[in-house]
DNA sequence: CATGAATGAGTCTTCATTCAT
DNA sequence: GATGAATGAAGACTCATTCAT
């Protein structure tokens, strides 16, 4: 369906593929021009034919990977906001999350680095929107906290998962048969519209 | 109560106070040693005679920080598991989580700076402890994760808080007088509690 | 005759000649690569372009520089050992010797800054494999041990003429028309026959 | 017989030893005080306390470890010159040279770092007055190169030998039963006189 | 005698970036 | 489209040295 999320042929889309995959393995600091310029077998200086700064790598990083967000908060403004409503734009959100994974860890583990990137505030803002959407008009600053943190649930489950796998299998989900990336996710949905489902009447 | 939460007197508690201060503000590797120094009014080399690496001093953050959390890990592991245990330990744990922001904050977001430093393991370590003491024993896969969602909300809380803050009262849920730091733990507590109510029966 | 020795074009030849320079007259360590630099009008990055490591500029010194040693280890691999052929080794290692100095003189005076490194036994071997071929097979220890005093007999000489030069007139050897380097090597060359003679018959 | 040369009591005597052990295992630059002081499990601050500098750790090395060679420099200006003389001159510095083969070593492969060295000086006129005393008056400048020549010969054989050990079994003299440091010393004493022997009439 | 604390100068090295070709 | 060469700024780290205690 998306034409974004396969390697691209031409430099520029593989730049950015590679350039995701490092920093969201590495971090962003911790990735160098020439690493991504080595793994792409070319020079330094061709990074800089297609890109005008590093900074500028992940403006198309975040271009590239968040239009499905885009279409689920494009959906979601159409919609007059109802508890229905609201849960679906959380299984919209929920249904690409697990390709998303290495932008969500990406933007999530390299704050430090994207705060003062005019990149990482186009990011922050889409999930603002989607926030504003989940908890719907008028809602107290309790109910936009929930909201935001139903959301970054899934955040949360694929952070806890990387760690998980790269403990190995003695760590502390992987007992072999159910922890995949899909149910993962599964689980984040779940929790996501149980956090959410009290977004009205906090306390019963 | 703690004597170690505040600035220690003597140099290299001081040095501990301002780079967890710094890293947790901008970030492990967007910090220098440089910095550190001139904030303290010493020299570089004065850090190194104090710790031995920049890494160390990241060593010295969590020792010094982590104390609160193991005497929630060694009460759990005193008790005999039952579902008012397990809140128990999440409302200890979210006792000292207010107090503890930037140090889960230093650690969330350095996670690519951490990833091959001996000091993040042992800070990742006593979270899987009390992932552990949350979930119980012979808990599936999804109770693990589970249990580790429900702990990590406080993080998310404070995460979101402070990217609040830092936007300025246009954001998400500043409106005014609630989202607190206090509040906003408030929150987190009660969703870690419903997360964690359904760790035994997931779906009724 | 070859064409290695005299300044290269190209930075990278530049860097050579002009490290090897530094390096013999005022040793590795104490050398700095800003020095370097300087003394090229370059910038210390630019050195990076052309090397990885201050050790890799080492290792570009010896394979540029000992070419003509090579060559004589070839010549001696092809011939049949015979007191002949190992005075004949001895004059063509002799040969080279005058212009070599500044490389004998830099691997001996940097013994301990080369035991490390990966470039200095480069060098060695090479050494080795001179000295195996001046004794020729199924020597006695001793014999070796000759073979290899009367190779380094033109260090020594070297050595002393430097030490002597440095010293000014006043010094051990320059009493004025005599010891050049050329008459330095001739009697370096002497010694070294002397020494190999009694290779076979240590004893009358 | 001579008080110097087993490890003294008192700090001052155990720097003296422990730093020529280090300076002529790793050179004078490659150590640090700190290593120094390490091993003698006592701060760098105490070394400052024994010796004003770096440098006077070298001049203290010196002048505990070249009384020997006083000695027998004493004994030569009171002789008059003669062949027999000579020999012996050579025989008496040989005694020593196993002992002092540390000394040896550091002085020659630290060329570099005691070139500008007031210390490095006080060594070199030593070894200046042996070599006159080897050559005789009125020499020409090929006998006094001879002179040194047969002199350092036992440096070169204790370099050779210390290259072997360092390099295992399978280098270039260490066969087994021979090469020992006294057996080294042996073969350079031979060495020594016969090169010192042509100092007269340097062509047969 | 010796230490604990600190400094200033300097080291090697890495990086994002530029530009002529 | 891309490269080879180079730069300037900065970073972590080391070292000899000092001095009050």
């Amino acid at each position: 369906m998306s034409t974004t999320q396969r390697p691209r042929t031409g430099t520029r889309g593989r730049i950015i593929d590679v350039a995701l995959e490092l920093f969201s393995e590495q971090g962003y600091q911790e990735t160098s021009l020439r690493e991504i310029a080595d793994r792409l077998g070319v020079t330094k200086a061709a990074l800089y034919y297609h890109f005008k700064t590093k900074d500028d790598i992940v403006h198309g990083i975040i271009e590239q990977a968040a239009a499905p967000i885009d279409e689920v908060i494009a959906w979601g403004e159409e919609q007059e906001w109802s508890p229905e409503v609201r849960d679906e734009l959380i299984r919209r959100f929920a249904a690409g999350s697990a390709e998303r994974a290495p932008l969500l860890r990406f933007f999530h583990e390299n704050q430090p680095a994207l705060r003062d990137s005019s990149a990482g505030l186009e990011f922050k803002e889409r999930m603002i929107a989607m926030i504003k959407l989940v908890h719907g008009p008028e809602a107290t600053p309790a109910a936009r906290l929930r909201a935001a943190m139903a959301l970054f649930s899934f955040h949360t489950a694929l952070f806890l998962l990387k760690q998980d796998l790269a403990a190995g299998p003695e760590a502390l989900c992987a007992t072999g048969t159910v922890t995949t990336l899909d149910q993962a996710t599964e689980v984040a949905l779940e929790v996501a519209l149980e956090i959410a489902a009290r977004i009205d009447s906090p306390r019963d």
